[in-house]
DNA sequence: ATTATCTATAGATCTATAGATAATGC
DNA sequence: ATTATCTATAGATCTATAGATAATGC
């Protein structure tokens, strides 16, 4: 069994842990992480910075809470279009540029605390690690089906193209970020889908 | 005229900006970038770390200019290969990512610093911003002549395609960095330009 | 009575700044 | 004499921990 996080365990202490992730998420949206320090966050919480440390152990931790929150709202979203199997599901995946574009504070965010965590064996890198892994393996099991259905060349590495598409969309993600806009993840994604599709039809030799 | 940086000027300045970029690399590599203290920097350079700040104004500006060093390095190296143009240019970005393998402590350190400086301003922001346009401009180059060449496609877009390979080369550097290594950047690149060459190739319609 | 939640306090690290010392130019 | 290099010191922030207060179970 696991037990329960701190804070859940009474009505106050579930209130208090809400309106920390409620006032944390403000913060860093509007200062960013380094300009929103935990005094300030728990301050408008109720509580002091030690006090907003026993519901979150470290300022990434609390961080993290705010991505995954952002994370299940943006998984409930895709569980409409999560029907979609096969090529329909990859040529879904053109659009989802375009669907990353929302966000760009959130984006930031969960960019940082990716890198910051890549290798060290935090629970922070466990939560980024199975979220990639998962990722790709939704893709993987549409290339394989796309194969499977005749609609894709039946020699594809379904593995392969997952991780490359994954990294199209993050690295395009990167840029979008750096460049202010100025590289479209919107327009790079749609071309590569698209150009995907066409070099791995079955009817090419 | 740009005035030199601090620690420049004089000899002492020239050698214990020297000590304190070679300590830093190897503790940095060692440690990590958290686990790295200034102090125990400065120690190995011989001064107090409020001294060091005098040659390197923030801690992250010190990994910048660790990073910037292996940049040149690096730039160096590809200076051999850079008198390839168009096509020949294009497939060799295919070995590109076997190359990126050599170092990964200084390439994670690399996405942790860029990913801390995605869009604030700053001059470390700067220095990103910088070295992505260059690189998306010298494969851009490299489209827009295999085009010309009659190598790929006349109308395909060579920005948006130089966006995209460098995204590429970039979202596997950080699925090879999260996952240990089990995502191989060597394999997916040329998958990716292969693919790419296949795709964009003249003779399709 | 026991456990959950929180505060007070202190340590570690990064950074800003005033002023001391070392080097250079005259 | 002036400038370059560095130290001493103090402030800001994050974090660890001992212990206080509030809530729950008996």
């Amino acid at each position: 069994m696991t037990s329960s996080p701190p804070g859940t365990r009474q009505p106050r202490g579930r209130a208090r842990r809400t309106a920390v992730l409620e006032a944390a998420r403000r913060l860093f949206s509007r200062q960013g992480f380094k300009g929103a320090s935990l005094a300030a966050i728990a301050q408008e919480a109720g509580l002091t910075d030690a006090g907003l440390l026993y519901h979150f152990p470290t300022k990434n931790h609390l961080l993290l809470a705010v991505i995954a929150e952002g994370d299940r709202e943006q998984d409930e979203t895709l569980e409409q279009v999560r029907d979609a199997r096969g090529l329909p599901l990859l040529l879904r995946m053109a659009e989802f540029g375009a669907d990353l574009e929302a966000d760009p504070i959130l984006t930031a965010l969960d960019v940082t605390l990716s890198a910051e965590h890549l290798q060290d064996g935090s629970e922070i890198n466990a939560y980024f690690v199975q979220r990639y892994e998962s990722f790709r393996a939704m893709l993987a099991e549409a290339f394989r089906e796309a194969a499977q259905a005749g609609d894709l060349r039946a020699d594809l590495d379904p593995d392969l193209e997952a991780a490359n598409m994954t990294a199209v969309l993050d690295g395009l993600r990167l840029q979008w970020l750096l460049s202010g806009g100025a590289v479209s993840m919107a327009d790079g994604m749609r071309a590569y889908v698209q150009g995907l599709i066409k070099g791995l039809s079955a009817s090419q030799p």
